[in-house]
DNA sequence: GTCTGCGCTTTTTTT
DNA sequence: AAGCGCAGAC
């Protein structure tokens, strides 16, 4: 729906952000306070005001939402060229983008993005070279290795005390641990590798460079950012930089819905900038337009944070309360979703306005086996996309050493999908390709079982480098790596699919570069393309992790696993920090549902969190639903629970099972 | 050096 | 349940 006439919609507070003059300014909006309206306004009102669109930023957490605001801002001022012009996107994305033009100041001969599975490779592969790899070492797995690395270069905290605080069990292995992300550092820079908080610091530098920085800072006269309570300190030495006396920048955020702390994101920095640039506005947005006040009883009870917003609904009648659903299990928490699911669609409500979130990927996986069962068609948002998955990986190696000989990972990654090539040759192989050696010395130099492939494989990728033609240079990759696969993956079948459809996208694209650079970025951006996401006139639930969900909204929310040990996660509360982020959390949980909402705390759950055994613990409903919190809500008991009362459903059941003599089939061998 | 099968540890969230 | 390292066979 296109909104025709903005202004007529925006409360006084909302209008006084869309025209604020002068210096900084910083919107504080609670949850479903029209913030993105309120963005979407003020492009559309500078638009109008003959700001040209390439002169205005737009910073947003992800695509997803920089592709709304930039297409209602388009509909808003009649201009529909805004879309192209105007800059928008994520940090990671504009950075990128920038990056890619500065190469030659930053003597980059071309632009690789190493994706989080490229990081665990490389630290891997240096752990090798160096002898560590050993369990007499047993140092933290390379995935641990790249979070310590990532929050150090985030927050600018030293490594050894980034240990100290979040990662206790690595300070035995401090001095080794520090020695390896010192290789990394060293090797990803000379072979020109980014990762992605290189990003961000290779535009923090052009930035701050007296030259490129005036240029850079010349080229955009408005800067709005997104969510500035999850930015993290060198986004916000990119904000200051891009204005530094605050002149042309606004700010949306709201403190208590701070949830990447662990990526060194903190509040702080949305309390902090209004110190920081004492002529700044202060809009403060509390007029509620999502949600009915029943629900919003319940998250002001809930809502932490120091800016005490306090929200008040806008809409007339009342609604449901939230209800607490008592489960006995996990099992039980997934039929009883998919029952009132379902019943809300035999009411109408189709089951794209309705979601189901939850604090873990994992914690879902029961109800995907129910609703497969059940034919609900739902898609699962935050969980691992199959871009990430390791064939579709392997075929953009392919595409990276094409286009960059330099990129040792991905060489390393394609040399050991061949036959007879493992860790050693692929080390020694990729280091002689990334030099630069001649093919055929190198096809010599490997074992001799591995020798035709290898030379078939160097062959094709020669092949498309020489071409700069995306569609024929895909071709000869997608040639190059699916025999190969077809050998290594024992489910190659199931996989074929992925690899054609990633080939098939890629051939069409006008610059090959440009996507494997968004499909590293932003998977989710680039998904939708080929077919694997449901296609939008289709009915399907949406399954969210809380993180994905957050600035959207749904008529109806299903909150899974409101258990102590879930939400709070019970990695989270080794520090006070970390549980107030899962209140937040829970918080913005709540904050999602427009018309009902029901949270639901299984009383029984498996002992290790991805098995489905039948072992199970007893759970205590979480501490977030206090007393005060459970006054505003309704309580009721699930189907499993109210017909079970005593026993336990798995000791009866065994019991009762009668048992069935299984033939032995002996005589078939003799 | 590589491959296969077995026993061992897993800690979550995303650009 | 799955992914990783290790031991042993080739």
């Amino acid at each position: 729906m296109i909104d025709t006439d903005a202004a007529a919609d925006l409360d006084d507070a909302q209008r006084e952000a869309v025209e604020h003059h002068g210096g900084a300014l910083v919107v504080a909006a609670g949850a479903g306070t029209g913030k993105t309206r309120t963005l979407t306004a003020r492009v559309a009102r500078l638009v109008d005001s003959g700001v040209a669109p390439e002169q205005i930023l737009l910073l947003t957490f992800t695509r997803r939402v920089a592709a709304a605001m930039t297409s209602r801002a388009a509909a808003l001022c009649e201009n529909p060229s805004v879309t192209q012009r105007m800059w928008s996107g994520t940090f990671h994305a504009v950075a990128h983008r920038i990056v890619a033009e500065h190469t030659q100041h930053l003597g980059l001969e071309d632009v690789t993005v190493l994706d989080p599975g490229d990081v665990t490779d490389l630290l891997d592969l240096l752990r090798e070279e160096r002898g560590l790899s050993g369990t007499e070492h047993r140092l933290p797995t390379s995935q641990t290795l790249a979070d310590i690395c990532s929050r150090a270069v985030n927050t600018g905290v030293p490594t050894r005390q980034v240990m100290a605080e979040q990662f206790p069990w690595c300070l035995d292995h401090a001095d080794r641990i520090n020695d390896l992300l010192k290789a990394y550092v060293a090797r990803k820079r000379a072979r020109g590798l980014l990762d992605f908080d290189d990003l961000l610091i290779y535009w923090r530098a052009l930035l701050a460079d007296p030259i490129v920085g005036d240029r850079l800072r010349a080229r955009w006269d408005w800067v709005l950012v997104d969510e500035y309570q999850d930015v993290n300190q060198i986004q916000v030495d990119i904000v200051r930089l891009l204005r530094p006396d605050g002149e042309g920048l606004t700010v949306v955020g709201d403190d208590a819905q701070a949830v990447y702390g662990f990526r060194g994101a903190t509040s702080e920095h949305l309390l902090r900038l209004r110190e920081d640039l004492p002529g700044s506005t202060l809009v403060r947005l509390e007029r509620n337009f999502r949600s009915s006040q029943q629900i919003l009883d319940l998250a002001n009870v809930v809502r932490p944070g120091a800016l005490r917003l306090d929200l008040s609904a806008d809409r007339g009648g009342c609604g449901p309360r939230p209800v607490h659903v008592q489960c006995a299990n996990s099992d039980d928490e997934a039929r009883e979703v998919a029952d009132a699911v379902l019943a809300a669609h035999q009411e109408g409500l189709d089951l794209r306005d309705q979601a189901v979130l939850f604090r873990t990927g994992t914690h879902s996986n029961q109800l995907e086996i129910e609703l497969r069962v059940r034919g609900i068609p739902f898609h699962k948002y935050g969980g691992i996309g199959y871009l990430e998955t390791a064939h579709v990986r392997d075929l953009i190696a392919a595409f990276r050493v094409s286009l960059n000989p330099g990129d040792e990972i991905s060489w390393y990654r394609l040399l050991t999908r061949h036959r007879a090539l493992g860790k050693v040759s692929a080390r020694t192989l990729s280091a002689r390709l990334v030099e630069g050696a001649d093919h055929h010395d190198v096809v010599s130099e490997a074992p001799a079982k591995a020798r035709t492939a290898l030379a078939r494989t160097l062959e094709l990728i020669r092949t498309a480098s020489s071409t700069r033609v995306p569609a024929l240079m895909v071709e000869a990759c997608q040639q190059a790596v699916e025999p190969l696969l077809r050998q290594h993956y024992v489910d190659w079948s199931r996989r074929a699919a992925d690899v054609e459809g990633v080939a098939q996208a890629a051939s069409r694209q006008r610059d090959l570069r440009s996507f494997i650079a968004e499909a590293t970025i932003d998977p989710t951006s680039v998904a939708g393309d080929w077919g694997k996401k449901p296609h939008l006139d289709e009915d399907y639930l949406v399954l969210s992790t809380i993180h994905s969900a957050k600035g959207l909204e749904w008529s109806a929310v299903h909150l899974l696993r409101a258990t102590d040990g879930a939400m709070p996660s019970d990695m989270a509360l080794t520090s006070k920090e970390g549980l107030e982020e899962e209140q937040r959390l829970f918080y913005v949980a709540t904050t999602r549902a427009r018309d009902t909402l029901r949270i639901y705390s299984p009383m029984r759950l498996p002992v290790h969190p991805t098995s489905m055994s039948s072992r199970h613990v007893l759970a205590k409903p979480s501490r977030f639903l206090t007393a005060p919190a459970l006054r505003t809500m309704d309580a009721v008991a699930s189907a499993g629970v109210l017909a079970q009362p005593v026993a336990s459903g798995a000791a009866a059941s065994k019991q009762a099972a009668p048992m069935i003599a299984v033939p032995d089939l002996g005589d078939l061998f003799g």
